[in-house]
DNA sequence: TAGCTTGTTGAGCGTTGCTCAGCAAGCCGG
DNA sequence: CCGGCTTGCTGAGCAACGCTCAACAAGCTA
């Protein structure tokens, strides 16, 4: 009975913004395997080395927590969508597009798991993606050089889901080629958008 | 103090039919208030007049109650869209769109919370609904006189999305008339699935 | 060394999903 | 009327989880 009663393994003392950037990314690697909304605490302050407590310190509700790991993710998405700088308007559309199939392509469990537990469970945590969406349709319909009303705002977000639904059945049943998936989406969404003009 | 202890206010003692009836009955009024995630067992069991333990009872799992009064809602549902008999297969699609956006005005709020429970959260319960769109794809296809291949079943499926989506903002946000809509969910859904043809 | 800031913890409370042993309501044969 | 059976039903209680709180300790500065 020599040894310590509780060796500290490695209880590392970091700084606040280290400790939540963590705490965050450690939320993302979970994300694929475990629907957000079953995650516990627990599991998340373990794999991290520590107390429950510690996490409370940090996001006040679990709720809070969800959401900041959801909005990590999402900003991961929407900087990998942003068009390179010089890409004339016309194409950014369509580069966009192809960004986000191969965003699909490379985290498809992620990506499902993410848009699962951004659509349903928790309203909040909706509410983060539904920004994102809202953010997209206004690239879109700007880019696009259409005006931004009620209606198309509509149609471009009913085409989103669309996107996301076929994209996604798509990366795990490929029953066409890359191109064609891409130019089907493309002209869904021309013939949604252009209507009545 | 002469009243008995504990008044049996109507401590009723049903059939199991009726009980488990009356469970989900009582899951489907809760639905639209309350995300079928925060649903406690208790507050169910409250609402009935019972204890904890004899839902426990019926439903071996709170999982299991939940997909039983989600699949209580998909089979509304689905019998609402069932086409009358003796209606000619070419406007059978037509009615059925037509009753689908009708379902949704007339229930909602309830509805909306059932598709996000559904669709986000356990994936039990989303396997539920999945299944009920399984069985429309499979109707449309078939009243539609088209093969059953995996790209049109991806196709509608996703078209799906698209329509439950839109017809979901339009109730909140009517931007186009009830016949508009009709004609271009009709549309969309008629040039997705002839391509190629 | 004293003192301050701040990252960190353990004990503990209330709720919730779930279990289990047993009560009690109705119905039967005697 | 009574013993015994089936079966709807309950209360106490356990484990897990979200969350709180008072206090410890690591590192810095004076």
């Amino acid at each position: 009975m020599t040894a310590s009663p509780t060796p500290p393994p490695s209880r590392s003392r970091r700084s606040a913004g280290d400790r939540r950037a963590q705490l965050v990314q450690i939320g993302l690697e979970l994300l694929p395997t475990t629907p957000i909304q079953e995650l516990t605490i627990d599991a998340v302050a373990r794999r991290a080395g520590i107390s429950r407590s510690l996490l409370f310190h940090y996001f006040a509700t679990k709720r809070e927590y969800y959401t900041a790991v959801t909005r990590a993710a999402a900003d991961l998405m929407w900087a990998h969508l942003q068009p390179r700088p010089g890409t004339p308007p016309e194409e950014q559309v369509a580069g966009m597009l192809d960004r986000y199939v191969g965003w699909v392509e490379t985290y498809r469990e992620s990506h499902l798991a993410f848009v699962r537990g951004a659509g349903g469970g928790d309203p909040w945590v909706a509410d983060v993606y539904a920004e994102t969406r809202q953010r997209l349709v206004e690239v879109a319909l700007t880019t696009l050089g259409l005006p931004d009303d009620a209606l198309r705002r509509q149609l471009v977000l009913a085409w989103f889901a669309f996107a996301e639904d076929l994209v996604g059945s798509w990366a795990d049943q490929p029953t066409m080629s890359r191109p064609e998936l891409l130019a089907l989406l493309r002209d869904v969404l021309d013939r949604l958008v252009l209507r009545g003009r």
